[in-house]
DNA sequence: GAAATTTGACCATA
DNA sequence: TATGGTCAAATTTC
């Protein structure tokens, strides 16, 4: 069911199609955005490519690839890649990639523990990169530093990317921390301090 | 109009 | 050079 490698970068799982839409995947708790598929060599289905929706906010390198198997349509192989450094789903899974203890798995922070207010400015100080403006196009700025770092970037390069893929406001953070999808992994946290 | 997807081109690598 | 992964303009969806 579950084949992890490469110390906990990649782990590949398999998962059953939704009941009643066979073609959709069920939710893993994150918010993915597609950027790529490719037909693979021996294989009847092509591969989908995603990232983690908030990438260019905040700078979150997870992946997954999505194979439809050839011998059961139904069920998907998931590979993903990468950790995430954020978290936009109401279900409490581990978000604090602890320096202190070392723990990976720091368990449901919102329910289970309660983190110093220390934890909180530093687990948010952690999600602003450096580079936070309210106009932040990541993207372009991967690109310079592509350009400078690798020669990797001497395609064809867009004067403007047409506002399309542009930015991520520092709304969006507020909507991922407060608002998104009915819950937030601060909320317990914050709940807490209000409690007391 | 903003955000997500599609899709062919581009790129790295084996 | 064949294959898999990514980019980004065009297109679609919300």
């Amino acid at each position: 069911e579950e084949d992890s490698k490469d110390g906990g970068r990649t782990s590949t799982r398999r998962v059953a199609a939704v009941e009643g839409n066979l073609d959709a995947l069920p939710d893993d708790g994150y918010t993915w955005r597609k950027y790529g598929q490719k037909n693979i060599l021996h294989s009847r289905f092509p591969r989908s490519y995603y990232r983690c929706t908030h990438k260019n906010f905040y700078g979150c390198e997870a992946k997954k690839q999505v194979q439809r198997l050839d011998d059961d349509p139904y069920t998907y192989e998931i590979t993903y890649c990468g950790d995430h450094s954020c978290r936009t789903s109401p279900t409490p899974y581990p978000i604090i990639d602890d320096a202190g203890t070392g723990g990976r798995e720091v368990g449901s922070v919102a329910q289970t523990q309660h983190p110093s207010a220390v934890s909180i400015s530093a687990l948010v100080g952690s999600w602003f990169p450096a580079n936070v403006d309210t106009r932040n196009d990541e993207k372009s700025l991967a690109r310079v530093h592509a350009g400078e770092t690798s020669g990797a970037a001497h395609r064809k390069v867009s004067p403007l990317p047409g506002g399309r893929d542009a930015d991520c406001s520092v709304a969006d953070l507020a909507d991922v921390m407060f608002n998104s999808r009915g819950g937030c992994i601060l909320d317990g946290l914050f709940s807490y301090k209000q409690q007391n």
